[in-house]
DNA sequence: CACACCATAATTGTCGGACAATCATACTAT
DNA sequence: ATAGTATGATTGTCCGACAATTATGGTGTG
């Protein structure tokens, strides 16, 4: 037999008001970083005991809709960063047991064009985000550590800089899921540190001459190579990713 | 001046309660259905004041980390689902003014090689998914609500086909911010109707004859078409997406 | 034995009040 | 104008309470 009635739904209280107040940041009626009344005034313009509104105040802080300044009482309404959104995600991902390959591939997907479309919007200050890191990757790739963040960072600058903000939002996550594995892999195979060196030197050359083709082809080579690393370096790219807080 | 002393971070105790219990879900010390202690247990073991526990408990809620089964009381930890992820993303996104372009350009980037993926990995029951998806969108596209809901599912099906569990978590933002400018292009072009259900077959036969680069460039072609509705349907695709739940 | 029914205990949601610590603000003195 | 101080406002945390709902176990009945 089909079922006829769907459940009452039961709201408790506190859920109700986290939703309201989410609403009015959503429809942007509340701005970010307007300051929102005081526990106090809220509980009175809802009509319920404060605890409730802080238990929704609770839920609005972990989905990163309202925030306090550092050394404030005060909450404000905020929007969530990249930083905030990609833990999350990363947190879904790796509880669903999501593999390496699985992550790579997708890092595999989205780099090379968004290598083009950088190739193609770059702005300056895009493009100086990107020498900047690929300097610093030159610069600095001794330890594993390093050479691993100097990689997330060229990828930022990269997705930065291409213009569309949706990208780094996306690849964001899939970095941090893939930081501990690329570490292991950097320090097992230190010959990838050049490669990488000369790989993002390329990449930025084709960027700033505005070559697409280029940019994406190198940006291709780029990530595939880091696949061959893993397996160089016996890493098992079929064991799920692990935790970035777990690090 | 540079800044040389970092503040002292001051965590109140409902965020160190909530990032316990999360590190011991995350560290899987508790899986996906076990059940919680109970608040006053918490309470307890925490040395804390139950309404403190509640505070952290309501921070893992939103983080769905924690959840409760239908008509029950106690709480069980969960491992949160595409679909909540989706929105915390999509309100991120959303906030911060991205426009229906970019989520646009993200899809155009993700399809493609979902769809060869899906042609070269499809498993039975994926390929069924799919097939029930085209099906139901041939069948009923009446209502531009209803064809917007179909294209969604197309989606879905193809990315849950890929077998890179990455892609449904990746794209569900995107085609729930699309969902509206969709169905109002939709309902302002109606050829697009027919041109997706052609697109959608063609799609559905390449993966179905495991031809890769045939899946690719239809989906490819699919995808760009939709641009082109956009455009013809007077939509202006610089306009910021629209919040899914102020619809 | 299986099942429906019921009584009791346990648990959550919500309330009210309380208080120390911290932050904001206005005021004062140098 | 700046530093220092007093005063008020706000948050974080605690305690205790209670109704409503859910969990549990027992009891009777077929």
């Amino acid at each position: 037999m089909k079922t006829v009635f769907e459940p009452l739904p039961f709201e408790p209280g506190y859920r109700r008001v986290a939703g309201a107040i989410a609403a009015r940041i959503l429809d942007r009626t509340l701005r970010d970083g307007d300051p929102l009344p005081v526990e106090a005034e809220l509980a009175a313009q809802f009509g319920v005991n404060r605890s409730t509104v802080r238990e929704a105040l609770r839920e609005l802080e972990s989905a990163n809709l309202v925030a306090r300044r550092r050394g404030t009482k005060r909450m404000v309404v905020s929007r969530p960063a990249a930083a905030q959104v990609a833990d999350r995600v990363g947190h879904a991902l790796a509880l669903n047991d999501v593999t390496v390959r699985e992550v790579w591939e997708t890092l595999e997907l989205l780099e090379p064009p968004a290598a083009e479309a950088a190739a193609l919007r770059a702005t300056p200050a895009g493009l100086a985000r990107l020498e900047a890191a690929v300097a610093a990757y030159a610069a600095d790739h001794a330890t594993a550590r390093a050479a691993t963040q100097g990689v997330a960072e060229f990828f930022r600058a990269v997705a930065a800089a291409s213009g569309n903000r949706v990208l780094p939002l996306t690849q964001e996550p899939l970095l941090r899921l893939l930081a501990a594995a690329l570490e292991v892999m950097i320090d097992r195979a230190p010959p990838a540190r050049g490669r990488i060196a000369t790989a993002q030197q390329r990449v930025l050359a084709a960027i700033a001459a505005q070559d697409g083709a280029t940019a994406r082809n190198w940006m291709a080579k780029h990530v595939r190579d880091f696949r061959r690393g893993f397996e160089v370096s016996g890493i098992d790219i079929d064991t799920p990713v692990l935790v970035p807080s777990a690090a």
